[in-house]
DNA sequence: GATGAATGAGATTTCATTCAT
DNA sequence: GATGAATGAAATCTCATTCAT
């Protein structure tokens, strides 16, 4: 990507004004757009900054080099996605297997909303992928997670249910993200929401040591 | 003036003569040691053919184009990897629970293993994905893995076995991909295994109706 | 992976600043040498840019091909050519036939100034011959020579002078720039385009119904 | 084109078994599909010898180079249209004018019929055109054509029919290939072959002192 | 004589980034 | 701060021709 040595992805300098702030918001709208149009194989700064209606120095003004703009996207994805499923996650009205399956529903949907931008980013990983800043802060570590956990399977012991944690979290971020990539009806996604759904309720059961939370709707 | 790029990925000429074959494997030899060494992102025909001390020219006339090569590397690797899990899914001598946990176990440590070539075709994938010969022959599909799912579940009906067997060999795929590609001890991808597939047997149990099979190790 | 090669041949952009004009001429003074110097087969947009003294960037930034170079330099012949040739069949003061043979003396010895540089872009064609903007907007076609072919046979009906206008325009032109491809003194040159004046000469009159204008010199 | 200096073009060796005869028959064939099919541009000595089902190797046994070989397919053309205006230029039985009208809607009809390798050919041109050997031996410098133009002109010294034959055999040469290389019906072509025979008759006549001959049909 | 694998210079075009204005 | 012209390294792929087998 960049010719000369990458120097990290962070924002150049956080916008204070108003003006500022409404430059980086038409950037990444753009960036989106044209990640959407052209695909990562020719997402470009200028293509950007274009569509933007804005120069390409004032870009670079703002970000330091393409990795960055789209780390910021995918950062936005990651905080969006995340605080749906926190909320989901954490809702003390229903039983926690319910829960994941709302969850687990919730994901595929939104994820299938954007497939095509998703898979561009994916694409594009390798651009922003390396940077330290990228380390997907995801849903495992958030507090939410970590909360809903501990009220699903209360008698796990800490150590078994990081792990545990862990594999619900790669489970649903991954096999929602690949039931979304491919080209399915509405109805076809659903059942295999719903099948991914019930396997991670199946673990849960097994992992609070019955059979009885969240059977198969 | 330019020419139309080609567009398919498969290989251009069937090695016949020794010669050829020995180029063709030299060139997929370097091609795994560039990808290795420089990344997806820095991986050039030029750099294959260089490392493999093969000219340019002669790297085009067996592969029309780069993706070509990479998709060859790939289909390599699926290969040999539905190979080893047909063979671990088909043993009759195993329980099919354990036959599962066991091709969890190999997956992963397979993975681990080239974990490195594994990430740079991930990222590579884009240069090659949208073409036709890409399906990918992965697990799911083969006879292998329909024949394990039966045994496994010889009450499910077919087409609720067809999900689940999505479900399942998505699971095993991403997830225990996704496990290989942070850095992490051996010990703790063990465990981390073990958890996947606690849960792909959970699965299999409550689809078979009971909660027998596969107890965790 | 290669991208599709853009397909116009019109310029990218217009140059509105002063330094983007010189560039652009630059450019094109650069092709002409180059053309003139190493022959249609060995002009390369490297070389051209080299030549300008200009970036191979800066080049692709106003021509979106070599095609493009190329179409440009034909243009502006053909506005050249044409201008002086509307110029010598207008002209008031001349009996039409007189003004044809003038014509073919014209455009005899401006192809022969420039023969090598003619003799090249013909060589160069087929690169932007397809282009759609590529439309010879050539003498047949302007007012100018509607206008001579009206005043030097005011009788024929119009159908008929279409097609002897074509004849003629076609004529001029492609036995014009014959003449001055070949290597030869300029007494030899006179003497053809002498002659070819006469043949046109005969031709107008014949079809005025009369031998009475342009008897040869 | 040329990689090394091109060393002429003419024959490598003269076939003289009937196989080698097959072999350069079939080259020619082929080359003369390869250039219909795919362009000059995509004219390639390999794209000939496959289509011939020869191999490459084969093909630079008989052909020094590229232009060979297409110097030869132009060769082969020139002498037949060469041989068909000849036959009829000197029929004894019609009058010079006549001849003459018959000569160019014969040349015009035959260009048409292969309009699309003639432009392939001439934009191949550049690749033999600069050989001495590709000196164009046409209608101009045969007998035949000496012949015809002392019978239609008897009375016209010798240096001035010299002249006139020069500009009858480009025009009747450039503008009838003009005439055939855009798309027109069937009837327009004709249209235009009759309005080039009566200028040239018109000139024929002029020349030989009277306005008899060559009347438009 | 025939074959066709190998060669590698060379062509076109893109694009991240800088910096003079 | 904003602009956008300029840069030029780098990438992909072609193709005429040779020569070992």
């Amino acid at each position: 990507m960049p010719d000369r040595p990458s120097l990290g992805i962070s924002r150049r300098k956080q916008p204070r004004q108003a003006r500022s702030s409404d430059l980086v918001a038409a950037i990444l709208e753009a960036a989106t757009q044209v990640l959407a149009e052209v695909g990562a194989e020719r997402f470009t700064t200028a293509r950007v900054a274009e569509r933007a209606g804005v120069s390409i120095g004032s870009l670079y003004q703002y970000f330091p080099n393409k990795a960055a703009v789209l780390f910021e996207l995918q950062s936005d994805e990651w905080r969006d996605t995340t605080a749906l499923l926190a909320g989901i996650l954490t809702d003390p009205e229903t039983a926690p297997g319910e829960r994941l399956r709302r969850a687990v529903h919730a994901f595929v949907r939104s994820e299938c909303a954007e497939a095509a931008m998703r898979r561009a980013l994916d694409e594009a990983a390798p651009a922003y992928r390396d940077a330290p800043e990228a380390a997907e802060p995801q849903l495992i570590g958030t507090q939410a997670f970590r909360d809903f956990l501990r009220a699903a399977l209360p008698a796990v012991p800490e150590a078994e249910l990081q792990v545990a944690g862990e594999i619900i979290a790669m489970t649903l971020g991954e096999v929602g993200e690949r039931i979304s990539e491919a080209v399915r009806t509405e109805a076809a996604v659903e059942v295999l929401a719903g099948a991914l759904a019930d396997m991670l309720c199946a673990y849960l059961d097994r992992l609070g040591g019955g059979d009885r939370a969240g059977a198969p709707s």
